[in-house]
DNA sequence: CTCAATAAACCGACTGGTCGGCATGGCGGG
DNA sequence: CCCGCCATGCCGACCAGTCGGTTTATTGAG
């Protein structure tokens, strides 16, 4: 019943050869002989695993997706409060953004849903909720400045960090993604907190990425 | 020596089709078929006011970059100060990105550019250079919140006005682009300015666009 | 004996770009 | 005022090549 190891094992080559290929030239430009050369298969293994070049780009951004809901509760746990969380959120996903290959390609090709001719989740609407949370409870805990909307202080904040990212992509291959969002937060944390305190907020941040690098979800998921 | 009324009519007719299948499709997967067919000539017609795909691409966003210097210059002459400057910048841009066909080809030509195989100016940098100077003169009005770098503060503005900016147009296809901005602002306002007074602000950029817009500039440059 | 994969030939659709030729408009000469 | 001419402007069938995907026969691995 289950697949073979060896099946197992090529199918990751495949996606993983695929989200590099997407990554770096986008959908329509990779070409499936460009996949089968990076994966070091043959065409015959690819469309063995994956029916359709779409179908290739949907495992990816499922994977992608899927990604996220544990990474976020890691953090949540590891928090001292939401705004924190909040804060820490965004460099958790930048990095992953920058160095997980599956992350860029999902998207990247997310980012390009509309040249997919294939069903894919609506990216932000997922983030926005969450973050919509994250400020409710903030404000509950009397972080949030009297006056904001956290409905509209998610959308403003999921998209600043969209667009923060893609320059930081575009000019520097996001190699100075950090310190874009430094600079980032150094103004919008002042407009959001109740009683903003920016280098006591670096200084919770950093504990708590650390923290959720240490905690169990970072190990490989492969084992169970 | 002059083009014929004739061509230059043609010329205009297929950099606006062009405009339009590359603003719907993208780079790629517009064909110049598709172009052909939108401007109602032919092939032929087409090849001979461009020798390329690409030329016709890169027309399009050196217009779209050129359009910007006049409108900037319009903004800052009808300001009644630097911030107030910046804030209606975003608005104007925004509208332009929206409702201006050329405009909006051509920013999604600069975000494909690594796709079109020829040379294209570098998005972003030119405004951050623009802001970062409003920003400066700002500082200098004693409308900048003190301990914000200018340089540092127009990255994170340019930054957040695109990603803003494109989570509409995927998300409500730009519709809601000045319902976006407002609660941008609302947050990010209080952290730039030294005495912020958003709805002062909103007052001013207001009176500040209908002025722009009744200014010459506006006019059409077709007819000198 | 099935599952997983190789290797290479092959298909139809479609692409960007070309090319020889036709039409048209403006200009110099009568 | 008109005529004839030729560069400019435009036409559209056509080309070579690439793409995603299929099919074939063959062969190790569990």
């Amino acid at each position: 019943m289950a697949m073979q190891q060896r099946a197992v094992l090529t199918r990751g080559r495949v996606l993983i050869a695929a989200a590099e290929v997407f990554a770096r030239t986008g959908f329509l430009a990779a070409s499936m002989n460009d996949i089968v050369e990076a994966a070091g298969v043959t065409k015959g293994a690819v469309y063995f695993h994956f029916p359709s070049k779409e179908a290739l780009a949907v495992a990816i951004v499922e994977e992608q997706f899927a990604q996220w809901p544990p990474m976020v509760a890691a953090i949540i746990e590891h928090s001292p409060d939401a705004l924190t969380s909040v804060v820490a959120l965004t460099y958790e996903v930048g990095s992953r953004f920058r160095d997980d290959i599956l992350t860029t390609a999902g998207v990247r090709l997310s980012f390009e849903r509309e040249l997919v001719n294939a069903a894919m989740p609506t990216p932000f609407v997922g983030w926005v909720g969450i973050l919509q949370e994250l400020f409710g409870q903030a404000r509950r805990e009397g972080q949030l400045r009297s006056g904001l909307v956290p409905a509209a202080t998610a959308r403003a904040l999921v998209g600043s960090f969209f667009g923060i990212q893609h320059v930081s992509e575009m000019l520097t291959n996001r190699n100075d993604l950090e310190t874009r969002l430094d600079e980032f937060w150094r103004v919008f944390l002042i407009g959001v907190a109740a009683e903003p305190d920016w280098s006591g907020t670096q200084r919770a941040v950093r504990r708590v990425r650390a923290a959720v690098r240490r905690s169990p979800l970072h190990m490989d998921p492969d084992l169970d």
